[in-house]
DNA sequence: ATTGGCAGTCGAAGGGTTAGAGTGCCAAGA
DNA sequence: TCTTGGCACTCTAACCCTTCGACTGCCAAT
């Protein structure tokens, strides 16, 4: 069992480690914290905590560092998110503000969420399956190649370019064209895959064939989730704290690259009951990521939970800050893309 | 005043210190390749390259390095671009060859490329001043947001999302749209500013508000050279080559981030008769970049010269290698581009 | 429960030595 | 004039040893 002041001790070994990087000794505790009392007696509390490992000893004779669980009890019971100062509110305003379409909000809140938390960024797509289609436009680019485009009221653009043999003429291609919009216009995405299933039959056996292929091309497009992506920002930050990470920070960059393990990692973030996920260090180790601790929270763009954003770092991170950093990001992009 | 064989010891100690990483004594030379001649020979031929300053010692009793100006002459005169093995061509072919639209072709280009040289890999977004405008589309995505989409022959979508105060009706929008069609269709990029000047003077008093904000975004839209953009990929290479960095490759990293810096420097870079750049170390001084070389070549899509696309690591990387990967994979998206 | 005191432990830093690689130079040979 | 073997010299990397200092853990006293 551990005291009441022995969590306060956890506390400051936290702040001070994640401040100075140097294990905390129970001199310079009774220094810089007002705890009134002696160093003998912070540290029985310290040996409380090495019991129930959520602090150790780099070797025998030095200060502690907090354990993975440490950093645990300290994120669930011990960290407060401090809000915002004023400055870091007005970066926001100004670095967001001004953005135009979805791609450049998400690569505004990027780089701001790096620069906010000093270190990597990551902002996931938002899904798409409760957009509704605004547009599809179908442009044919050169003889056989045809390009189609889905837009959507939330602003995404996605557009595939496919072949079509022996080519489709403009009056065709004007006809399927209308005849897609009236169908499809302000259904969800995931309507449209049944809908376009009944295309072929509205046209004659020889145009057939084309719409088939171009309808195939449209389902595939509108299915195409584009939460299989994510924005990265700020890997030099990596660099900046490659000490903290006792092998090497490259399985870091490479999965950051990989992306792919990113966004099952995010997938299986449970948020707490304030919205926000953090997994610390050995709990990502199923991911080959031991040392390093990520911190996430959802935002949704027009209704329904939709994405991830949030940042990795070693361990050894400022949560509290990073915390706040993030729900105050998460919940500017939201409002921000709520106004569409 | 350096000899023939002079020239050849660089080589040797250019390729052996670029695959060992370790400075190249004279003993190492004369066990390694076949000269013929004494290690007495070598030391008197590398003390003529220590004199014009191609090679260098760590310190006096080491092997000698390449200094940047021998690199120089390396790359000038001594490098041979073998062409690649089946095997990389096979890959290239693989890896490009079912690519469907330009951000797929440029993403999978600039991994494949960051695997051949196992260096940072960088492609630039080609310009479109030569491109032609296949579709404007405008959408209203809502009372008071309107999405503005232009698609050139390129393949290239450019979507921007503007506000109108009060809103403007589909009607409307509708005629704007078929007149901006009808109009720009099949002009090149360069030509819309002048085309769209004359719009507001088709339309209504009262439309002629919406109509000049309207164009004055799509002029904006058109004239946003997407060069200014690169795509990169191999950051983790950095890492691994982080011993080849006197100081730290944070700088690096860094002006990868901001890519400014790079879209600078490939601007300043000058093709050699085979149409290759090579700046090595100091050379990049100016740009912060001083102990890093870049290798570049330009690739066209339809018509002119368009972009770049290359890689930067290191000074002491495999030149000889680069440079051949580099052209291999410029030549094939210029073809595979080129069929559009 | 808290405290001061004290012995004990361990790493980091400094100094000194050694082994080895490599050069530079020179005088002799082709 | 170029090449060669020999040899003295230089300098680093590695190793060991010692010292210094920070911290803990324990204990007996409060």
């Amino acid at each position: 069992m551990v005291s009441e002041r022995s969590l306060e001790v956890l506390r400051v070994i936290v702040q001070d480690y994640v401040a100075s990087r140097e294990p905390v000794g129970s001199k310079s505790i009774v220094e810089r914290h007002s705890f009134g009392v002696s160093a003998a007696t912070i540290r029985s509390d310290m040996a409380q905590l090495e019991e129930e490992e959520l602090i150790a000893a780099p070797h025998t004779s030095s200060g502690r560092v907090p354990t993975d669980k440490g950093y645990r009890v300290f994120v669930d019971q011990l960290a407060d998110m401090r809000p915002l100062t004023s400055a870091q509110r007005h970066a926001i305003e100004a670095f967001l503000g001004q953005s135009t379409d979805l791609d450049e909000v998400l690569v505004r809140t990027v780089r701001l969420l790096s620069q906010l938390t000093h270190q990597v960024a990551l902002v996931q797509y938002p899904s798409l399956n409760r957009s509704r289609i605004r547009h599809i436009e179908l442009v044919s680019l050169s003889e056989a190649r045809l390009m189609t485009v889905v837009i959507t009221d939330t602003g995404r653009v996605e557009q595939r370019v496919l072949e079509i043999a022996g080519g489709v003429d403009e009056a065709f291609l004007a006809e399927l064209r209308a005849k897609a919009n009236a169908a499809l216009g302000g259904r969800e995405l995931a309507e449209a895959a049944a809908i376009l299933a009944t295309f072929p039959d509205l046209f004659t056996a020889e145009q057939r064939d084309a719409v088939e292929k171009i309808s195939a091309r449209l389902v595939e497009q509108v299915a195409a989730n584009r939460q299989d992506r994510l924005v990265m920002a700020g890997a030099a930050n990596l660099v900046r704290t490659e000490e903290d990470f006792q092998g090497s920070i490259l399985p870091v960059l490479e999965a950051i690259e990989e992306q792919v393990t990113l966004l099952k990692l995010f997938g299986e973030m449970q948020p707490d009951q304030h919205g926000m996920s953090v997994r610390i260090g050995s709990e990502n180790a199923s991911f080959g990521l031991g040392e390093t601790s990520v911190v996430a929270t959802g935002y949704t763009s027009s209704g329904g939970e939709l994405a991830r954003l949030g940042v990795l770092g070693p361990t050894r991170m400022d949560y509290s800050n990073n915390m706040a950093a993030i729900r105050a990001v998460a919940r500017y992009v939201t409002r921000h893309l709520g106004e569409a």
